[in-house]
DNA sequence: GAGTTTGAAACT
DNA sequence: CAGTTTCAAACTC
């Protein structure tokens, strides 16, 4: 043990300075990265360490507060160091205030390593030295010796506090595929080891757990060192197949994962995808670009190092603290203002959480995503809130937009630049295309979600709030990426702040186990915000939501299928006047309303925003939005017919995604005015089809690199929002998509509803394949369904053949370019 | 905030 | 399938 290891830092410190070493590190694109004695391997500990990766709740949050306390202390130490290499007092400084005297580098090591494991430290008693120093030898052997050994840490603390190394050895050699990584890692963790030793020899007493702290910001501090180089550079693009390296990097711990540390792992996905966004946003802001293998190296360090921050107030707090202490020293301006631009980012990141995590609670830790999983409670929220949040109506544990809604995330994923949680997407689109399947019944659709429903929830979360961001607005494709960006911050802490109006059922005595409950009805785990009583709907009890779910679908496939669907009268043939028709969403099985006339939420239809139909028992209908009979609201008084539609509307906006609102970017006023318009405009269309392919042509002429968007995005009503579409067009579809129902709400009557957006509704609609949607939905496309993750493009009727292939190869060209905001940041 | 009304969901 | 009960949201005061 102490052998290869000890021989391993010798090596090192040589090695580095040998010419063979230069050479390496003029062939390997990294370079850059090797300039800075950024401690990679810590990096790798610092993944491992944030995670979510340790079962005990507690213990992760600890040591997430404690790092990310930490963490920017460091920082400046790690610049000091980067910018003086060599000065080793300057690490030990900022180490000593954590860390604790050791004799020997082994010892160092092994402190790191069981840093490096959270579970491992807390659990050990502060006072027990030798203990760790027995141990850690393992631990350190191939944490040391290996290049990989930095990430491979994680995983084994993560596994087991018992480090398999053999287990966590593979596991390191996938995740560094890549060899220019691997070279990087290596290097890095060498150098790690030597600073290590010299902080050590610095330092003379040590008390086990600030050694484990300061081990644990030394972990982190090549994330810092990393991102001061990054802005260094001052030229990096994303590159894709840096992108695909890191997904794949990412992926990897799924791989390996077991099923318990599953969760888990979609945490720390989540996390690198969110920084991975982060990291690209903050190329973007450097301007220039620069392609290299580095930037997964970056965003590798950068997600760790986002990962160990936990605790959003604290961040904040420290990072502030941290760039007033760097300001003071030389040098340290720029990484100042690097550390605020992350705050910026993080900041905007925990607004993006906070819907999240947030928005049902008032949760002050929540974290990010990545931690959620080591804290099953946090992990409720998350993966409840995700989705409670009205906001984020898709996500979560909406089953039925699952369900329901073809998605094409993987269109999205492909096409859109935002990349950031292409991961995410993916598994957005296992899901959501999985349960698609036509062959399968709304049962078995339901189980596959619910299998993965646990444990994407929280993680499509992310999903979501990353995938909207880059493609909420038109005229926001600058804005994709930049986080900070103000209009985006705004919208963020709007959504906070709507989400938290999201569903909060009341059940006092079903246990939120039936339909009664709202959450349970929409697929939604409760959370803090609900007011339950002996509330089961929570991931705690998820075998007995899943059964109580199955059980009912058992008796009702399509009890959680939602409750106002798109009449066929949505996909009639172009042309079709039948598209006119008032009532182009119904209420899936009708209202039986007896004294409320349909004109209060009591009835279901009302508050979906739709008319009553042939479906409906209901007596003295005199619904809004359409009577039983055919008769229009034209006898209700213009007056009370307003205040209805009101009410109406603001029922219907609390049922309306917020994620849709999200991708909108512009109040839903603004949505109805322009479909108004767009209303008027195309009122003399004879083909919606012509209009749309026209506009499509248009756009695509404008817009050639983008062209594709609009259809992928119109085939996903979520992420709709297509940047090249700033026209109509994405109005029309979005309106029409996202709201059905609802929308239609903000809108004078169904006969004033947008035509034009209909008829582009229903061209859209002519894409998705029937087969896709659930039986009973069959035809028709739901309001909710539509909204969260849209339809997945697909062979088209017949008649739309052509429109079906101009799609596909547009989506296909669209999937080309990797990231066009990146590469053509100034264009956009 | 408590009480009432209402209609969907659940049960028989 | 119909009738009844239970339930929680919507509504009223």
């Amino acid at each position: 043990m102490d052998t290869p290891v000890k021989n391993q830092l010798a090596t090192t410190s040589k090695f580095e300075d040998s010419p063979v070493f230069n050479y390496i590190s003029n062939l390997s694109p990294i370079e850059p990265v090797k300039s800075i004695p950024t401690d990679h391997a810590f990096t790798s500990l610092t993944f491992a360490s944030p995670s979510s990766v340790f079962p005990s709740p507690q213990i992760g949050i600890h040591k997430e507060s404690r790092f990310s306390i930490r963490r920017h202390q460091f920082s400046d130490p790690s610049k000091n160091e980067s910018s003086q290499i060599g000065n080793k007092n300057n690490t030990s400084e900022g180490v000593s205030v954590a860390v604790q005297p050791s004799d020997s580098c082994t010892e160092n090591f092994e402190c790191c390593t069981s840093a490096s494991s959270a579970r491992e430290i807390t659990n050990k008693p502060t006072d027990e030295p030798s203990e760790l120093v027995i141990e850690l030898p393992n631990t350190l052997k191939y944490d040391c010796g290996s290049p990989d050994s930095d990430m491979v840490p994680p995983d084994a603390i993560k596994a087991d506090a018992a480090p398999d190394i053999a287990g966590t050895l593979e596991s390191f050699d996938e995740f560094l595929r890549d060899d220019s990584k691997g070279k990087l890692h290596s290097f890095e963790s060498e150098k790690n080891l030597r600073n290590i030793c010299s902080i050590e020899q610095n330092i003379e007493a040590c008390d086990w757990v600030s050694f484990v702290s300061g081990a644990a910001d030394l972990l982190n501090l090549d994330s810092s060192m990393i991102e001061e180089h990054f802005e260094a550079q001052n030229h990096k693009s994303v590159d894709p197949g840096t992108i695909s390296f890191l997904s794949t990097v990412l992926q990897l711990p799924q791989d390996n994962a077991n099923d318990v540390e599953k969760t888990e792992t979609v945490g720390i996905i989540s996390c690198k995808q969110r920084e991975i966004g982060e990291t690209v946003t903050q190329s973007r802001e450097i301007g220039n670009l620069k392609k290299t293998d580095q930037t997964s190296a970056i965003f590798s360090s950068t997600l760790l190092d986002k990962l160990v921050v936990s605790d959003l107030s604290d961040k904040v707090d420290d990072k502030g603290k941290k760039c007033m202490d760097s300001s003071s020293k030389p040098g340290s301006h720029r990484l100042c203002s690097i550390r605020r631009r992350c705050l910026v980012f993080e900041t905007s990141g925990a607004h993006k959480n906070k819907p999240i995590c947030d928005s049902n609670s008032s949760s002050p830790a929540i974290p990010s995503d990545c931690e959620v999983f080591s804290n099953e409670k946090q992990a409720q929220i998350n993966t409840a809130s995700g989705y409670s949040s009205t906001m984020l109506p898709g996500i979560g544990l909406h089953l039925n937009a699952l369900a329901t809604a073809p998605t094409d995330n993987k269109v999205v994923k492909l096409e859109s630049p935002a990349f950031r949680s292409k991961q995410i997407i993916m598994l957005n689109s296992m899901v959501s295309c999985n349960p698609l399947t036509p062959g399968q019944n709304p049962l078995d659709k339901s189980l596959t979600l619910k299998t993965l429903e646990g444990e994407l929830a929280p993680h499509y979360n992310e999903a979501q709030v990353t995938e909207n961001a880059p493609q909420t607005s038109t005229s926001a494709v600058n804005e994709e990426f930049d986080q900070s960006s103000p209009r985006r911050k705004r919208f963020k802490l709007e959504h906070v702040e709507e989400s938290n109006a999201c569903k909060r059922c009341n059940c006092k005595r079903s246990k939120c186990l039936k339909l009664y409950c709202e959450c349970f009805a929409a697929g939604l785990y409760c959370v803090e915000p609900c007011s339950c009583q002996d509330c089961f709907n929570k991931p705690i009890h998820e075998s007995t939501v899943l059964e109580t779910r199955r059980n009912i679908e058992s008796r009702n496939p399509l009890a959680f299928a939602p409750k106002v669907i798109r009449s066929a009268d949505v996909v009639p043939e172009f042309g079709d006047e039948s598209n006119k028709t008032p009532a182009s969403a119904r209420h899936k099985r009708g209202c039986n309303c007896k004294k409320s006339s349909c004109l209060k939420k009591y009835c279901e239809c009302f508050q979906g925003g739709v008319g009553c139909s042939i479906n409906c028992r209901c007596r003295g209908c005199k619904n809004a939005f359409g009577r039983k009979d055919g008769a229009e609201e034209t006898d209700i008084e213009g007056e009370e017919l307003e205040a209805c539609k009101k009410n109406a509307l603001d029922a219907s906006l609390h049922t309306v995604k917020e994620d849709d609102k999200e991708h909108l970017d512009f109040p839903i006023t603004e949505l109805s005015e322009n479909s108004r318009s767009l209303s008027q405009e195309s009122e003399g269309c004879k083909n919606a089809l012509e209009i749309s392919l026209q506009e499509v042509n248009e756009s695509e002429k404008e817009h050639p690199d983008l062209s594709i968007t609009p259809f992928s995005e119109i085939s996903r009503p979520s992420i709709r929002m297509p940047f090249s579409f700033s026209g109509k067009l994405p109005f029309s579809s979005l309106l029409s998509v996202g709201s059905s129902a609802q929308f239609c709400t903000s809108q004078k009557p169904r006969t004033k509803y947008s035509l034009s957006s209909r008829l582009k509704f229903e061209t859209h609609l002519q894409m998705i394949p029937e087969d896709e949607t659930p039986e009973a939905l069959n035809s028709t496309s739901d309001v909710k369904s539509t909204s969260p993750n849209s339809k997945r493009v697909s062979p088209p009727k017949q008649e739309f053949g052509s429109t079906a292939r101009r799609m596909g190869r547009k989506l296909i060209l669209r999937s080309i370019p990797p990231f066009p905001s990146l590469s053509s940041t100034g264009e956009q």
